[in-house]
DNA sequence: TCCCTGAAGCAAGGACTTTGCTTTAAGCTG
DNA sequence: CAGCTTAAAGCAAAGTCCTTGCTTCAGGGA
């Protein structure tokens, strides 16, 4: 495996940009390994050989898309650093596309590799946020607990609760997945004794 | 569409059968829509068009294999037949063939559908067993928290936390997907002020 | 500088997918 | 009960994708 630089890391660039570029362009279902072989100036072979099949290639984008970009911002306190992130987490992956990127990221190897690695940016960046706590002198959760009942929770309504026939019909964000329900997450958990 | 006896029903039924076989019989690496249409005595192009493709094939599966076959056992009281729904539900639900039904009911049609389905099952498990704690005048909590609360983190952690780096090498139950786990979820749940 | 290794290119063969047309069978109507 | 209607299945051909063995190339190490 090559360096940054080398021949590999190159064509995993262009193999990833033409991803994202087709996906905007002529949308999933037209999507094939072929296509972004073509647009990315290798040999469908080389895809292959390298991901295996399409949805292992998906959801390496996806995983790489769903990398936050920068930690969470400081808001001077825990509750309102965490009401901030989980307004902004369902914001990001109730919506449309980032439902995509989560199934995606699911999709990949069986083992759960790349689901891991979501879970695990989300863990980091609650991290920040609880150091920040402790820091400050605050009473803070644990990350486990955040993940428990913040992070599952609306992960859960993403996943299994969006578009079934339980939804009412023109709500605007479905099956609850609201910045409300994302701040009442968080307040029931501050609210209730930190430790575990 | 005919009702049950008539020749759709028919095919149906020996599609879901030929992917249960050969699910069983060759894996799910070599299963093919041909191998499959050729185990049910069907061709190819009925499979197509009827399912579109592999993923939602099994994916009609797969909800029909995490239908539950009989409402929740009796305990006697709200915390014993909650925490032993739980157990129960981890135990299935995070063994390998358990997560492999998962991931491929979440696979079929984007809009959710089939997703939204087991989540019924699960609610619907959970109504049951609420509804007995009612009759008995025991205070229960409503059906979402208790998918909030105790279903969301086990998905969460089947779905996103097994298999990964972070997971102990010889762990029996990865990631702590334990009954432990499914009996501190409830407990935590009912010692809390039961209402939102 | 030369060698070594892993990855990419090429090409042929095989497998899967798609699609238009035909045929069948279930349900309905007279 | 016979004939009609229609949705779904069968068939077959064409196209696309996937696999694989061999060759070529580029980057890293002795």
């Amino acid at each position: 495996m090559a360096r940054p630089g080398g021949r590999s890391a190159r064509v995993q660039e262009a193999v990833h940009t033409a991803v994202r570029e087709l996906q905007a362009e002529v949308g999933r279902p037209e999507l094939t390994i072929p296509l972004v072989a073509a647009r990315a100036g290798v040999t469908p072979s080389t895809v292959y050989r390298r991901w295996g099949d399409l949805q292992e290639l998906l959801s390496d984008v996806a995983v790489e898309n769903l990398r936050p970009d920068a930690p969470p911002q400081d808001h001077g306190d825990l509750a309102a650093d965490l009401r901030n992130w989980a307004e902004q987490f369902i914001e990001e992956m109730a919506s449309p596309i980032g439902r995509a990127y989560i199934r995606d990221a699911l999709l990949g190897a069986p083992d759960g590799d790349n689901a891991a690695r979501c879970s695990q940016y989300a863990a980091e960046q609650i991290g920040v946020v609880l150091a920040r706590a402790a820091e400050r002198g605050e009473d803070a959760p644990g990350v486990e607990l955040v993940l428990d009942r913040v992070v599952a929770p609306m992960m859960y309504r993403i996943l299994f609760r969006s578009g079934g026939p339980g939804d009412s019909e023109g709500a605007a964000s479905p099956g609850g997945l609201t910045a409300e329900y994302a701040r009442g997450l968080v307040r029931d958990l501050l609210d209730a004794p930190g430790a575990r």
